[in-house]
DNA sequence: GCTTTACTAGTTTTT
DNA sequence: CTAGTAAAGC
C-alpha cells in the first residue's frame, strides 16, 4: 500500500470532512448527519495523525460497539499497518484495561468477576429478600425493575428519588428501602470483588479523578476520538472530559438526531454541553450524504422535521435515483411479511444481492412472521439482536462453573451450579453456600449432613467439588472448559429436550475459549462484547454474494446500510412503542428511531404497516404510525393499498354426513396398520 | 419445609 | 421461550 499524501486526502474527502481530518489539536465537535461519511472521517483522521508523526499508541478511539472500532481501524490499517496499534474499543473494554492496571488504587483485589445484568438482578433480588422488602403485601419492584432503577440512578447521575419521580412514581413510597438496597448492593459487590456494567464506568471515572492516575493515562492517550457522542451518558461524558482535561485534544463525533439510547441513560445533550466544557471548541457540520438517493433523504428530513431541539442541518445528496419510497398497508402481520418476502425474491431475481437487503423493526418479536415467510420461500436470512448466545441457559450454566473457579466468592454463580443438582433448590443452595464458604475453606462433613440429608445428593456435591479441584490443577482455559462441558453434559441432557442443538453451542463456546490464555480476559469479553451471533456461526464466513438477508432491530442496525430497506410494523404502539406514549421525550426518541431506520437505505425504501392488532384478540385495529401520518411525510411516499386479502378460492359446503366418530376412529386405526404408515414411522 | 412440576401470561431497545 | 406462581409431592 502506498502512503497517502495531502493531495490524496483532498481527493477523497469533501471540504468539511477534510477540515475535520486535519484539525487534530484542540477540542473538535463534528456534527455528522446519517450517511455523511463520519466513519471515513475517523478512518482518515487516524491516518493523518500518524502521517503527522503521532505515535499510534498515543491515540485512543472510543466507540459504541467493538464492531465499529474494528471496522474503522481495520480500514485505516489497510492504508497504513501502523494504525493497528491504535487503542480502540468500547468504553467498557477501555474501562476494564484501566481498572485492571490500577485496581490497587481503588482497593480492588485480584480475581475480579464481572457480572452481567441478570446476575446483578439476581443479587438484588436476594438482597431485597434478605432485607425483608418482599414481605409486606404492597408491591415492591421486581428484580429487573429494581436493577434498572439503580442503574438509571448511576447512568443519569440522579438520586433514587429523582429516578422514581420520573419513571416509577408508583414506587415512590419504597424510596427509603431502595436506598438501603443500593448501599447493600454496593457492599455486597465490593466484598466479593464483583463488578457490573455500571461499576466499570464509575470506577474508571473514580480512577481518572485521581491526579496521578489521570496524569499517567492522559499522557499515554494524548489524542482522543469519541464516536456516537450523542449516545454517551453523563458518566461517559465525564470520562471523556477527564481524559482530555490536560491536553484538550479531543474530537467528539455524533448526531443529535440519531440519539436512540436514552433508556440506557444516554444523554444527547452532551452534544450541546461539549462546547461549553471546552470553550475553544471548533464545530464542523457534515451534511453531504453519500449513502441515499434524494427521495429517501426527503422522507428522512420530513420525519425529523418535528424534532424540537437540534443542531439544524439538512441532508442533501447528488446520488442519482428517483425511486419513490413506498408505503403499503396490509390486513395482518402475516400478509405483510409475505409481501416483504415476495418483494425480496423479486429483488433477488433482478440481481440484487440478498446481503444488501435489510428488514428493520422496532421490537424483536416483530421479526417472527418475516422469518416464517422467508423460510417458506427458501430465502436465507440472519437475525441480529434478540436472545444472545451468552444469555442462553446452557451457556450461562457453563459460565457459572468457570466463574466460581475463577472467583470462589462469586455466590450467584455458585448458587447456579449447586441448583443444577437434583434435590437442591434455592434454600438448600443458600445453606450449602454458607457452609462451604466458611472461613479457611475448611468445612466439616457433619455440617453438610445436617443440611443435605439425602446421601446421593451429598455424593453429587462431592463430585462437584472434585470437579473444582481438578480445574485448579488443569492449565489453560480450553482444558478447563472441556472438563466443565464434560461434567455438565449429563445435566444438559436432563434439563433440555433440545440438547443436541445446545451441544453445538457448547462446542462453539469451547472453540472460542481456545483462543484465550487468560481466563479473566475470556470472562470479561463475554460480558463486554457481543460474541458471534447465536449458533450457526458459519454463515458469516460466506462470500459476499452469498450473504443472507439481514433482519435487525433498528437499534442494532445503527451504522449499517443496505441497498434496499424494509421497515415493517409502522403502527402506533409498535413504532412509537406503547410504553413510550405517556412521555414526550420518549416519543421524540421513537421519532429519531424511525429517522435512523429510514437513513439506512441507499436506493430502495419500503415502509409497511398491518391493520389488525394482536393485542387482546380480535377487534383491535391499528393506526398508522403518527410519525408518518402527522408530518409532511405522507406526500413523499408512494401509497399502495394492495393488501393480500384473497385467501384462495373458497371451498363449497358439503353437509352430508358419511361417517360417525366410531367410523373415523376405525379409519385411523386401519391407517396406522397400513404398510404406507409403517414406512413412515 | 423445601423441591419439583404444571401452568399461565406476556415479551423494547444493549454495553 | 421463559419468568413467575400455584399446587402437588417428598
Amino acid at each position: 500500500m502506498h502512503k497517502l499524501r495531502i493531495e490524496d486526502f483532498k481527493k477523497r474527502l469533501n471540504p468539511s470532512q477534510l477540515e475535520a481530518v486535519m484539525t487534530i489539536d484542540g477540542p473538535l465537535l463534528v456534527v455528522a448527519g446519517a450517511g455523511t461519511g463520519k466513519t471515513r472521517v475517523i478512518e482518515y483522521r487516524c491516518l493523518y495523525m500518524i502521517e503527522q508523526g503521532i505515535a499510534p499508541e498515543n491515540i485512543l478511539l472510543l466507540t459504541f460497539t467493538r464492531k465499529a472500532a474494528r471496522e474503522m481501524l481495520g480500514r485505516a490499517s489497510m492504508h497504513d499497518p501502523r494504525c493497528k496499534k491504535i487503542e480502540g474499543g468500547t468504553y467498557h473494554s477501555f474501562a476494564y484495561r484501566v481498572i485492571k492496571k490500577y485496581k490497587n488504587v481503588i482497593g480492588l483485589g485480584d480475581h475480579i468477576s464481572f457480572i452481567d445484568e441478570s446476575d446483578s438482578a439476581d443479587a438484588l433480588h436476594l438482597l431485597a429478600a434478605r432485607a425483608g422488602c418482599l414481605e409486606d403485601k404492597t408491591r415492591f419492584p421486581k428484580k429487573d425493575t429494581l436493577r434498572s432503577i439503580l442503574s438509571m440512578s448511576i447512568n443519569r447521575n440522579q438520586s433514587i428519588g429523582e429516578v422514581l419521580t420520573k419513571d416509577y412514581p408508583h414506587f415512590l413510597p419504597k424510596e427509603a428501602q431502595l436506598q438501603d438496597i443500593q448501599k447493600k448492593y454496593a457492599e455486597y459487590k465490593i466484598a466479593r470483588n464483583l463488578i457490573d456494567y455500571d461499576d466499570m464506568l464509575i470506577y474508571l471515572k473514580f480512577l481518572l479523578e485521581d491526579p496521578e492516575v489521570n496524569k499517567k493515562v492522559s499522557s499515554q492517550f494524548k489524542y482522543i476520538m469519541v464516536d456516537e457522542f450523542q449516545d454517551t451518558n453523563r458518566v461517559q461524558a465525564d470520562i471523556v472530559y477527564s481524559l482530555a482535561r490536560g491536553h484538550h485534544n479531543c474530537m467528539a463525533v455524533g448526531d443529535d438526531t440519531q440519539s436512540i439510547y436514552s433508556f440506557r441513560g444516554a444523554y444527547y445533550k452532551n452534544m450541546f454541553d461539549f462546547p461549553k466544557v471546552f470553550s475553544d471548541t471548533k464545530i464542523i457540520k457534515l451534511e453531504y450524504n453519500y449513502r441515499s438517493i434524494q427521495p429517501i433523504l426527503d422522507v428522512a428530513n420530513a420525519v425529523i422535521e418535528g424534532e424540537k431541539r437540534k443542531y439544524s442541518k439538512v441532508l442533501f445528496t447528488t446520488c442519482q435515483g428517483s425511486d419513490k419510497p413506498t408505503l403499503s398497508y396490509f390486513k395482518d402481520a402475516f400478509s405483510e411479511s409475505e409481501w416483504v418476502a415476495a418483494k425480496i425474491k423479486e429483488y433477488r431475481d433482478q440481481g440484487v444481492l440478498l446481503g444488501s437487503i435489510g428488514v428493520l423493526y422496532r421490537s424483536n418479536f416483530l421479526s417472527l412472521p418475516v422469518q416464517l415467510a422467508l423460510s417458506k420461500l427458501n430465502i436465507p436470512f440472519a437475525v441480529y439482536g434478540g436472545m444472545k448466545f451468552v444469555e442462553t441457559a446452557h451457556i450461562k450454566d457453563v459460565l457459572a462453573f468457570l466463574k466460581v473457579h475463577h472467583n470462589p466468592k462469586d455466590e450467584i454463580s455458585l448458587a447456579r451450579v449447586l441448583m443444577l443438582l437434583d434435590g437442591i433448590g434455592p434454600r438448600t443452595a443458600e445453606k450449602v453456600k454458607e457452609i462451604i464458604s466458611a472461613p479457611g475453606g475448611a468445612y466439616r462433613d457433619e455440617d453438610l449432613k445436617g443440611v443435605v440429608k439425602n446421601p446421593s445428593v451429598r455424593k453429587e456435591l462431592e463430585r462437584v467439588s472434585g470437579l473444582f479441584r481438578s480445574l485448579a490443577q488443569s492449565e489453560g482455559t480450553e482444558a478447563k472448559v472441556r472438563k466443565i462441558i464434560h461434567f455438565y453434559t449429563p445435566f444438559l441432557k436432563k434439563k433440555f429436550d433440545d440438547y443436541p442443538l445446545r451441544q453445538d453451542d457448547l462446542k462453539a463456546f469451547l472453540e472460542i475459549s481456545s483462543s484465550y490464555t487468560s481466563l479473566e480476559q475470556f470472562l470479561v469479553d463475554f460480558v463486554t462484547i457481543e460474541p458471534p451471533e447465536r449458533s450457526l456461526v458459519s454463515m458469516e464466513a460466506k462470500k459476499e454474494d452469498e450473504r443472507p438477508v439481514t433482519l435487525s432491530t433498528i437499534h442494532s442496525a445503527k451504522g449499517l446500510e443496505w441497498e434496499a430497506v424494509f421497515i415493517i410494523a409502522l403502527v402506533d404502539g409498535c413504532l412509537p412503542v406503547s410504553y413510550a406514549l405517556d412521555d414526550e421525550e420518549s416519543i421524540e426518541e421513537e421519532r429519531r428511531l424511525l429517522y435512523v431506520a429510514v437513513t439506512r437505505a441507499k436506493r430502495h425504501l419500503h415502509l409497511s404497516m398491518h391493520n389488525e392488532g394482536r393485542q387482546g384478540g380480535m377487534s383491535s385495529f391499528n393506526r398508522l404510525s403518527r410519525f408518518i401520518s402527522d408530518s409532511g411525510v405522507m406526500e413523499r411516499l408512494e401509497q399502495d393499498y394492495a393488501w393480500f386479502e384473497d385467501e384462495g378460492p373458497e371451498l363449497e359446503d358439503l353437509t352430508t354426513q358419511k361417517m360417525d366418530k366410531v367410523g373415523l376412529y376405525h379409519k385411523l386405526v386401519d391407517y396406522f396398520d397400513s404398510p404406507y404408515a409403517k414406512d413412515n414411522f
